[in-house]
DNA sequence: ATTTTGACTTAAG
DNA sequence: GCTTAAGCCAAAA
């Protein structure tokens, strides 16, 4: 395994469940580098694999959607999340219910 | 090797 | 709630 910054966050991304979204810093967070969220856009922004890099489950921290190069952009991003199951607030996803929490044994 | 930019986050006014 | 500033990481020029 590389186990690499980069692979680590792809790692991550791709294990986002549908119907859930992940921000940036969370991601960042598991991977090890809690303040390195803007290269995670710019990982997403520049994937290798984007057929399995579900780039669209990531959204900014405040569940603004950002980026997003494909279709009509944040558009498309907002539908396919929408056609997941994801719940929207407004033109941001609602964190409270559609955030991704990772081994959430609360 | 240095500088700039970017799909970010948090803090302060 | 909005704007400004600073911090941090990686890729591209």
């Amino acid at each position: 395994m590389e186990s690499s910054f980069k692979e680590q966050v792809y790692q991550l991304t791709r294990q986002i469940p549908l119907g859930k979204v992940a921000t940036y810093g969370q991601l960042a967070k598991l991977a090890g580098h809690p303040k390195a969220a803007r290269a995670i856009g710019m990982f997403m922004a520049t994937n290798p694999d984007a057929p399995h890099m579900p780039c669209h489950r990531v959204v900014a921290g405040d569940g603004q959607l950002t980026g997003y190069s494909a279709g009509d952009g944040l558009a498309t991003k907002k539908v396919m999340l929408l056609g997941e199951g994801v719940e929207f607030k407004g033109a941001k996803v609602d964190l409270s219910r559609s955030l991704w929490q990772p081994a959430s044994g609360i």
